[in-house]
RNA sequence: GCUUCGUUCGUCUAGCGGUCAGGACACUGGACUUUCUAUCCGGUAACGCGGGUUCGAUUCCCGCACGAAGUGCCA
């Protein structure tokens, strides 16, 4: 489901770059390919910039960067319009797709090279290629050497080939350094004799524009989208420099750029698929809140002194670029998990129940209702059964993900195999009159927790039994398990019926 | 090779000239006699190396090492 596609920018080129370059807003962009799911790399910088915008109360802009045709797809770009609403990463605008906006950047190129700040250049990708080795061969840097800007032709002895379409180059400056203050990694500065003049769009015959690059594109973009602050990964701190020549070309003062530190796996390899860094869906879908994906990302080269724990809304609150750390950061799927089960703690039982049910589906408890505390219609074990709400309480301090909570509440739907050998551990010839008091004791008090917390203590008393001696017997043949909840939330939840069924003395 | 950036416990980080270098995850010890994969309390563990500057460097400067990115008619 696409969004509709809103035309950016004006056809007034001199008067829309000239002008309109003081920011009264904060105004960030995500800018993706959509080549593939968002991995948490990717999205992370999208979450500081969205966060940037909103503690601003300024805007944030999504824009697909699809002019990769080969590798670029609408499912992808579905996909990452589908997981930032999951993340709750609202946008302003867009997406805009650069794929339409080719006549914009056509345009632009056109007079750029009316104003000589671009040229042709008919050197082909062999002869490209062969002055790099030979530039290598002689230990140099291998950059393109000017030889068709204008006053260098005659020096080359450069004449026009036949048949050869070339492609526009930008002049970039010879002298001086390009710097800028980056919000993240501080100044920055390149010298320009760095840079060679990067062609800004791809063969095409004299008068007309070929395709144009990216490092071009994206500032026309900028520009057009007046975007304040450009924050991006800082594997794009090479590009700048050219883009803030560009930018000066076309009469615009660059934005600010903050460049965001890399992700790495938790081997220190780059993020990839291999690293288990999967997709942002797979995360949903293992159970993970989307809260607590924020909260992970953003403490993961992000800080605000000892917190740990926050909510979206206090990463908003508190979010600045200064604090982002310029050094990269490894993913600890650990710590991860751990944040959600913090997050889903904390967070209200209605809430938690209505995200749990899906789960609970998935996991084939499929009667469960939503909400309540009552027991419901009939589970898989004939029993009325206790409604998502219940065992959301019942849970929630027990299970890091969702899927794992679901997967831990199988005993409240399915009758549990006591292990024999278990069980011998725990009830013997001293304790089974206890139990067996209990039981009875059980089908008829009220089913309400001090209630039944009562008949526990008693059993205690009345049989000079330790706690464990009563409570680990039931605890085994209520779940199958020795770890399980406390005894009286699960024979609540359980109810009295199940509960009763699954006690054998 | 060249250019740019980076380097605090195993991991994520705090620190912004004087700290017993703090917190969190993980690990580990104990407690909770309603178990535990929960909870509470405790412990182990770090400033990459070498020079400066300074009364004093984890903090500032310079080298080195290591790592990353770039060096495309990819984005």
């Amino acid at each position: 489901m696409r969004a509709p596609v809103r035309a950016c920018g004006p056809t007034k080129l001199k008067s829309r770059l000239c002008n309109e370059n003081k920011f009264i807003v904060v105004r960030t962009r995500f800018a993706p390919s959509p080549t593939g799911t968002l991995h948490l790399g990717n999205i992370r910088t999208a979450l500081f910039a969205w966060a940037y915008a909103r503690h601003h109360q300024g805007q944030f802009v999504l824009r697909i960067e699809d002019t990769d045709l080969e590798r670029s797809s609408e499912a992808s770009a579905d996909g990452i319009l589908r997981d930032m609403k999951w993340l709750g990463l609202d946008i302003d605008e867009g997406p805009f797709f650069q794929m339409q906006r080719m006549d914009r950047y056509r345009e632009v190129v056109a007079q750029m090279l009316k104003d000589g700040r671009a040229y042709h250049c008919y050197t082909s990708v062999e002869e490209l290629d062969a002055l790099r080795e030979k530039q290598k061969a002689n230990n140099e840097k291998p950059r393109y050497d000017g030889r068709w800007r204008p006053e260098n032709i005659a020096k080359f002895g450069l004449e026009v080939p036949e048949g050869v379409l070339p492609v526009i180059r930008f002049r970039n400056p010879d002298d001086g350094v390009v710097a800028w203050d980056d919000a993240v990694k501080g100044h920055i500065e390149i010298a320009n004799s760095e840079l060679d003049d990067l062609v800004i769009a791809r063969p095409a015959p004299v008068g007309e524009v070929g395709v144009p690059t990216y490092n071009f594109c994206v500032v026309v973009d900028d520009i057009d989208m007046k975007i304040s602050h450009v924050v991006r990964g800082d594997g794009h701190v090479m590009n700048t420099p050219r883009q803030i020549n560009i930018f000066r070309a076309l009469g615009v003062e660059p934005p600010v750029f903050g460049h965001t530190p890399t992700v790495l796996g938790s081997d220190g390899e780059k993020l990839s698929k291999r690293h288990g860094a999967t997709g942002l869906n797979e995360y949903a879908a293992s159970g993970y809140v989307p809260e607590a994906i924020v909260n992970g990302l953003a403490r993961l080269g992000w800080s605000h002194g000892n917190e740990e724990i926050f909510t979206p809304q206090q990463l908003v609150e508190w979010f600045n670029l200064e604090s982002l750390t310029p050094s990269p950061a490894r993913f600890d799927a650990e710590k991860f998990e751990w944040l959600n089960g913090e997050h889903i703690k904390r967070m209200p039982v209605d809430e938690l129940a209505k995200r749990l049910e899906p789960f609970l589906k998935e996991a084939g408890y499929d009667a469960a209702p939503s909400s309540g505390d009552q027991l419901d219609a009939a589970g898989g074990d004939g029993f009325a059964h206790p409604t998502a709400t219940m065992i959301a309480e019942l849970l929630r301090e027990r299970a890091p993900t969702l899927k794992k909570m679901a997967a831990l509440a199988r005993y409240c739907f399915v009758a549990p195999e006591v292990d024999a050998a278990l069980l011998a551990q725990h009830l013997n010839e001293g304790n089974r009159p206890a139990i067996a008091w209990v039981k009875d004791q059980l089908a008829t008090t009220d089913w309400v927790k001090p209630a039944l917390a009562a008949v526990l203590k008693d059993a205690q008393t009345r049989f000079t039994l330790k706690t464990p001696q009563v409570m680990m017997p039931l605890r085994v043949m209520l779940t199958g398990s020795a770890q399980a909840p406390a005894v009286d939330a699960l024979l609540l939840t359980l109810g009295r019926e199940r509960s009763l069924a699954r006690i054998h003395v």
